[in-house]
DNA sequence: CGAACCTATTTCTTATACGTTATAAGACAT
DNA sequence: ATGTCTTATAACGTATAAGAAATAGGTTCG
């Protein structure tokens, strides 16, 4: 990954709901904790050395990222999201970040796409070195980067939102299929090729497509695990 | 309105967090309170009647529908998003419910086209009788209604959270223009046929156009407050 | 005169205690 | 024997108070 990435490098000292929703969140999505677990707020603090009010906080940031559901007095409960649900998901994918990818085209500086063509090219040396484990994680930002740049000031934030909201295990990426990951990487260059173009037409089809077939692929080979 | 929303009529007793979270999110979406505003937690609880349990949680949720922007150890201020927000805000509507409007179209049952058929003609008397000021309202729920249909699982809440994300003043709202409301109306109409038809590339096509120039109309035409 | 530092104040952040509600097991009446 | 009511328990919801961090104002040193 280009070193470029404009987050700060020394995060704020972490606030302990902070702490709590990060490591609540990374296990809900990554499925390691199931769908339909329910949570409760006094063991997870335990667990995690705090108390319940950051504890509860973390709860009601995680609902609403939609990944835990909440019931009055009865407590929380890790969604537990079907078929259609999936499609549904990566058909708003499609169509959100392929929003971001036609306004990207028309306002995308030379900076930019250089970041992008880096971060690019490192997927491409880690697929042809077989080193497939990274690869979800720098498509992750490739996604959201174009995201963010057609989209700055709200559109960005959003695909995030709609990025994160859906618990997908590890085992369950396009990139660890050895057969899929040269298409991936030939979408992702020509959307790169469409953005340099200022094609946003073009762009935003290529990323519709792109997902798409990601969603597709992904009903058809479930996550084994 | 039809009488048969879905909806318990006897809501469960709120939560005090519930309260406050409430009347923030109005007075944030209605732009009573002006974007840029710090909220300070205590005077909110004393405002209130609660203490700053509740009130913080309510402030995390606004965090994450995106109505406020929190800091750590510095407080919440509610966003202040400009004209790039604004065009973004419509133009992932745009794409957000007519992906719902397309998937409608397959998946309607009669009874729910009922229902939108009975409030758009509820629309239809208020805006020939000249009672303007529902008309707002009855169209947010026409809108999210359909992207509940099309995407039960998940499209929907989306859609909810884009359309709730977004601070508009009342005074800012299409359908308070006289000249616009039949164009309006018959933009509905035209949905709602493609909808009966079954015909998704219609009804999400024509979504498209509908919203997109909801934010035309709004650029050209500032709210007065 | 300006910049850096210290301190007082304000506000957020967390922990703890108490009240409230849901749930389930057991007793009682039918 | 079954259905309902009672009661015990566990979990959530809220208030309060103590602790931590950031900001502003004044002071001191260069």
């Amino acid at each position: 990954m280009p070193s470029s990435d404009p987050r700060p490098s020394v995060t704020p000292p972490m606030s302990k709901a902070d702490y709590v929703y990060g490591v609540l969140a990374e296990e809900i999505r990554s499925a390691r904790i199931p769908g339909g677990t329910a949570l409760r707020a006094a063991a997870i603090a335990r667990r995690l050395g705090v108390s319940v009010t950051p504890v509860r906080e973390a709860l009601r940031r995680l609902e609403k990222d939609r990944l835990i559901s909440y019931e009055a007095h009865h407590g929380a409960t890790v969604v537990d999201l079907g078929d259609d649900a999936l499609e549904e998901f990566y058909g708003l994918r499609a169509v959100v970040e392929g929003l971001g990818a036609r306004l990207a085209a028309t306002r995308i500086t030379p900076e930019e796409l250089d970041w992008l063509r880096e971060l690019h090219a490192a997927m491409a040396r880690d697929a042809a070195g077989g080193r497939l484990d990274r690869l979800g994680e720098q498509s992750r930002h490739f996604h959201l980067r174009i995201a963010d740049i057609g989209g700055p000031a709200f559109l960005g934030q959003h695909a995030r939102a709609v990025h994160d909201s859906f618990p997908v295990p590890a085992t369950a990426s396009l990139w660890l299929d050895p057969g899929q990951v040269p298409h991936q990487i030939e979408a992702h260059e020509g959307i790169l090729d469409a953005l340099e173009r200022g094609d946003g037409a073009a762009a935003e089809r290529l990323m519709i497509e792109h997902v798409r077939r990601a969603g597709e692929h992904r009903r058809d080979n479930p996550p084994t695990g």
